[in-house]
DNA sequence: ATTGACCTTAGACCTTACTCTAGGGTTTAT
DNA sequence: ATAAACCCTAGAGTAAGGTCTAAGGTCAAT
C-alpha cells in the first residue's frame, strides 16, 4: 500500500492532483490508515495509470470518467462499444485540427503579405487586414 | 454615434461582450449620453472590428491587447515589429498543431488495434493500451 | 524534545472568454 | 400611461484542470 506522496511520485503528478481526481470521482476513496492517511492498492495504481494514459492520448477528465465506466463494466461491453468511443473522440480531435490549420493559414497569409521592413507601420498590411470585417 | 445594442448587432457580439472588452481595456470608455448610455464613434467601431478580425485569426484577448498597442502606436513601430508579433503567434499555433496531430495519431493507433467486434471487451486492446504507463 | 517532511480538510485562486443575475433607470411605441 | 425594449452597475457563475493556502495532525530522525 502506497501513501499519496509515493503514488504521486510514481505517477509523476502532484498530491493535489490525486486528491482532485478523487474529489471528481475518477478514483474511488479507498482505505485509510489510523492517522487518516490515504492508502493506495495495486488496483488504484492501475487506475491512475489508466487515467494518465488516457490523458496522454488527449481525453478530457470527463471522457476519462466515461472510459473508466466502460473499463469497469468491460465484461458487459463489446469491443465495438469501446472502439466507437475512441472514434467519436477522433472526430472531435479532427475538428480541432481543422480549425487550428485554418488559423495557421490565416496567420501565414497575414505574415507573408507584410514586407517586414524597417519603415513605419503606418500602412502595415497586417494591421489593415485585421481591421477588415470578415463576416 | 451608436448605442451598445446597435454596435453589438453590427459586430455580431453580445452587449455583455462589449462591456467585457471595455472592462479589460480592449476598448477605452468613450462618451456617455445624459442617461449614462455608452455612445460609440466611428473609431470605436473600427476598433471593435479590429478585435473581431484578430479573434478570427486566433489571437487571444491578451494578444489582441498587445496588438492594439502596436496599432495605436504604429507610426513609431516598423512593419518588422508587427510581422514579428504575428510570426511568434504562428509558432505557438504550430506547437498546438503538432500536439493535436500527435493526439490524433495516438487515438488512431488505439482504434485500429481494436477489432471492434461484438465480443465482450474483457481483453480489449484499447483498454489494455490505456493502462500501460508511457513514461 | 524538537525539527522537518509528510499527511488531513475546506475552500480560495488561477486562466480564458465570456454569460447571467439582481436591482434599478430610460426610451419608445401604443 | 404603461408595457416592452433598452440601458446601467457590481458581482456571481461557467468550463477545465488543476494549484495554493491556512490551520492543523503525524512520523522519523537527531
Amino acid at each position: 500500500m502506497l501513501k499519496i506522496g509515493e503514488l504521486a511520485a510514481l505517477a509523476s503528478v502532484s498530491r493535489d492532483t490525486l486528491r482532485f481526481y478523487e474529489k471528481h470521482g475518477l478514483i474511488t476513496p479507498g482505505e485509510r490508515n489510523n492517522a487518516g492517511y490515504r492508502l493506495y492498492s495495486e488496483t488504484d495504481v492501475h487506475r491512475i495509470s489508466f487515467i494518465i494514459g488516457a490523458k496522454e492520448v488527449g481525453f478530457t477528465l470527463n471522457e476519462i470518467h466515461q472510459l473508466l465506466e466502460l473499463e469497469v463494466t468491460k465484461d458487459e461491453k463489446s469491443c465495438h462499444d469501446i472502439k466507437q468511443f475512441v472514434d467519436a473522440k477522433i472526430s472531435i480531435v479532427n475538428q480541432r485540427l481543422v480549425e487550428i490549420k485554418r488559423i495557421k493559414k490565416s496567420l501565414q497569409t497575414l505574415s507573408s503579405a507584410c514586407c517586414g521592413g524597417d519603415e513605419p507601420a503606418t500602412h502595415c498590411t497586417i494591421l489593415e487586414a485585421l481591421s477588415e470585417q470578415t463576416n
